[in-house]
DNA sequence: ACGTTTGTGTACTGAACAGTCAATAACGCT
DNA sequence: AGCGTTATTGACTGTTCAGTACACAAACGT
């Protein structure tokens, strides 16, 4: 009944995000999303309602991709859980696990986390930005304490551990790791972070 | 001969890199420094050349601060060392190690790396401000370096393990505890994830 | 006491900004 | 084929921005 729109939405808030990865919230301007999206203004405006709008819904489409990905990689049977929870920890330093268009040589910039990045630089002065990089992070969370939990049951991992508190600490160490990342070092000092995190995780009862 | 300002450089500089901190770098105006400093355009311009001479001198600032604090904080005899590496991820964790003037109840703002949030803010596009964070980055991973050496030496860190690969991963944490922050998390959780981090350093080797 | 030198405050400028609006184009239904 | 509905476009507006220029104030040497 009515003209359909010639853009793809997904498509739209997936560029959207690389360029606000790219120069960040205030570092980017409405011609710049235009120009990266390849909308007008009018039709970002009518779709999105303004930048803002369209920062809370490409975010909104990261959560989804993410809520997605990241917990397909890491659930499955308790016998493999050490290993799947090892290359999640590698992949996510390097940005692989959400990177489904991403070139193989995966860049740094596409690897920091989008709502990390965003809440650290808005969440302050942001209640939606925060609230929704927040939940994007107890979704990790949660998969990533049950991928413990598993190769607890496994015998992998020392059952007298507190699978939430290492979740907590694996994940605080890829966020780290996105900072580390801006400061210039290359993926073989990220690698050799991650690797020594995994390493240290405790194997056996200590008591 | 010629008059003498009437402002502390160090002060305005301190209060600049409030500002930055609360806002950002693309979020912060010229008048919202001057406001913050008290200083009138023209003596900004003329005393650290605009916008972003500020930032860079705060930043230098900032890493003096950090250059003659943290190895205090952190150097001494190897008896104490693992005590103090643990005092040390605690209070980084809190902001605490270059607050001399922050109040005891010490903000989440004041407490995540000045250098970090800079560097990930607009370090992939400014390449000054990524060489100023990274040799921030540097001295510190020397000092807890240095500091898991002497624990090592005192034999209460697994003498096989590689000192500088546990000090970038514990800076790692650090740094991820300030994105892990900005989601909103309170004070208790960054305390445990530093205490889960502390806990987890190999304490006797394992062959 | 005066003049030179430097710090300070304010008014100004051109550019860039976010957001709006009216005109145009494309589609489906009748 | 024509009409109503919705997407799309590009120009427009008022505001804010970084940076500059200029006038004033203060201190010291002479």
């Amino acid at each position: 009944m009515a003209r359909p729109r010639t853009f793809d939405r997904d498509h739209v808030l997936h560029a959207a995000e690389r360029q606000f990865r790219e120069s960040g919230y205030n570092g980017t301007s409405v011609d710049d999303i235009s120009a990266a999206t390849g909308l007008g203004r009018g039709s970002l405006y009518a779709a999105f309602d303004g930048k803002h709008g369209v920062l809370v819904q490409a975010m909104a489409g990261y959560f989804d991709r993410l809520g997605n990905v990241a917990p397909k990689v890491l659930a499955g049977p308790d016998e493999g859980a050490l290993e799947r929870l090892h290359g999640y920890l590698l992949r996510a330093v390097h940005g692989v696990p959400l990177a489904d268009d991403v070139s193989p040589a995966s860049d740094r910039a596409a690897a920091a986390c989008f709502a990390g990045k965003m809440a650290l630089e808005i969440g302050a002065s942001d209640a939606e930005v925060q609230r929704l990089a927040a939940e994007c992070f107890a979704v990790l969370v949660m998969a990533v304490a049950e991928c413990v939990r598993a190769a607890q049951r496994n015998g992998d991992i020392d059952p007298d551990a507190d699978a939430e508190d290492l979740a907590y600490l694996l994940l605080t160490v890829i966020r780290g790791t996105d900072v580390v990342g801006a400061y210039g070092h290359g993926p073989a000092r990220l690698t050799q972070i991650a690797e020594s995190a995994f390493a240290l995780l405790p194997r056996v009862s200590r008591r």
